[in-house]
RNA sequence: GGAGGGGUGCCCGAGUGGCUAAAGGGGGCAGACUGUAAAUCUGUUGGCUUGCGCCUACGCUGGUUCGAAUCCAGCCCCCUCCA
């Protein structure tokens, strides 16, 4: 039991309440974990991995996990003071998302363990009627302590009436689901302890909660999201996870590493025991970003995405798998910003003539420095902008 | 309902008639240095044309003016206090 235990709360930051767990545990029944996801993004990225390993493992015990998908409560979006209110979605978008979803999410849990579920199924059967009697076993002084809403309050940001219904919503489906065991992340501790406490009320057992820490963005400052780009997806191409996963510095890879590794706790602890000696940062992290490859897309483009990034950036090559583009010239011949504008590899010519002025435009491995080059049609290029952006570019 | 404060570029924030495509900071991007690190330094950061040129932009809509982010009117939104 300690063992099952110890392994549950690995890489966790905070159990509530341990002793409850074991008593469920003990039953050795199936618990039922639920894991709430917002409709509106379906791209997966690391972030969300730490949570879906953390369910996978719970499955790998023998446990039953509901994947809930909140399209209803996606119509108010989990108040960060950020975005504001989301349109809702149609019933097909909703649909389109949920499969996207279990496309990605299925590459780590195992479907028949895994039942999908939608809180739209229940919320809309809860009426005005129902939503009153929520909003009434809830305070505003309560809500006033989730930390977010408490800082916008105290700070003069406006909260709309319909942010404090989030928590109330998401906990009401830990009811309706009757769920012995909610995961999320930190921030979200306040709404899975809303779920306890109207499970009590609705004279349930009461879940126990296992928040994950959240995985920082690879800025090491905002939290991983596909809104501040900080990310790095599971669908993106084996050179790019690798890529990303190389930037990152290196306090934050030890971060990464303990949240992201299987390895054992022990070669951790041995790998940073190296660096403290001497040994290049560099190579744990070439370890880590090819365990992290090798996961989603198999052990041969973990070994294709290091050479890539070998070949790439110690030896300056061009990448072999380019972009191809072509482009059309006006008359005889076009500008190089015209080029790159086209080709997708700057976002305006304004920004593709500032980049030649600041010497990060190459055509065919050489640096362009006139900003009125002209390339005549017919030809095929290689043009590269910064380090990372390429393109074989045909001119017709 | 009353009184007061406010809405500026990706974010924060200065600017109260022309010198403002709008200070400063953050973030982003590019370059140097590296381990594609980090830190640091430099440059850059609306668009179109890229020589001067034009267009769009300071909540929205009108107005005053040779000229408005700046003044006036109406509207919308947010915050604080009172009720």
């Amino acid at each position: 039991m300690n063992d099952i235990l110890e392994q549950i709360k690995r890489g966790c930051d905070e159990l509530l309440v341990e002793q409850e767990l074991v008593e469920k545990l003990k039953t050795s029944r199936p618990l039922r974990v639920k894991a709430g996801f917002d409709p509106t993004a379906p791209d997966l990225h690391l972030g969300h991995t730490v949570l879906i390993n953390k369910l996978r493992q719970l499955q790998d015990m023998g446990h039953h996990v509901l994947f809930l998908i909140g399209d209803f409560t996606g119509m108010i979006g989990d108040p960060t003071g950020k975005s504001a209110t989301r349109p809702p979605l149609t019933r097909e978008q909703v649909e389109e998302n949920a499969r996207t979803y279990q496309e990605q999410v299925f590459k780590i849990l195992k479907p028949e363990q895994t039942e999908v579920v939608f809180n739209s199924a229940w919320l809309n059967a809860l009426g005005a009627a129902g939503m009153l009697r929520l909003a009434a076993s809830h305070t505003v002084a309560r809500m006033l302590e989730r930390d977010d809403f408490g800082k916008r309050y105290r700070s003069g940001q406006p909260i709309a009436i319909h942010e404090f219904l989030y928590p109330l919503l998401q906990g009401y489906d830990s009811v309706a689901l009757r769920a012995d065991l909610e995961l999320g992340g930190t921030d979200q501790k306040f709404n899975l302890l809303v779920g306890r406490e109207l499970q009590k009320q609705a004279g349930q057992p009461q879940q126990c909660i296992l928040t994950m820490p959240l995985l920082e963005g690879l800025d090491g400052v905002n939290k991983m999201s596909k809104s501040l780009g900080n990310y790095v997806g599971i669908n993106e191409a084996p050179q790019e996870i690798f890529g990303k996963l190389m930037s990152v510095n290196d306090d934050l890879m030890w971060k990464y590493i303990e949240l992201l590794s299987f390895e054992p706790l022990a070669v951790i602890r041995r790998w940073k025991a190296d660096v403290d000696n001497g040994a290049n940062p560099r190579d744990i992290k070439v370890r880590f970003a090819q365990e992290i490859v090798a996961r989603f897309h198999g052990r041969q483009a973990a070994e294709r995405a290091l050479a890539d990034f070998e070949a790439r950036f110690q030896r300056g090559a061009i990448p072999e798998d380019l972009p191809e583009v072509t482009v059309q010239a006006a008359g005889e011949t076009i500008t190089v910003a015209h080029l790159l504008r086209q080709a997708g590899l700057v976002p305006s010519t304004a920004e593709a003539v500032r980049m030649i002025e600041q010497g990060g435009v190459r055509l065919d491995g050489q640096k362009v420095s006139d900003k009125a080059l002209q390339l005549a049609c017919g030809t095929t290029v290689v043009a590269q902008v910064g380090k990372r952006r390429f393109a074989k570019v045909v001119i017709s």
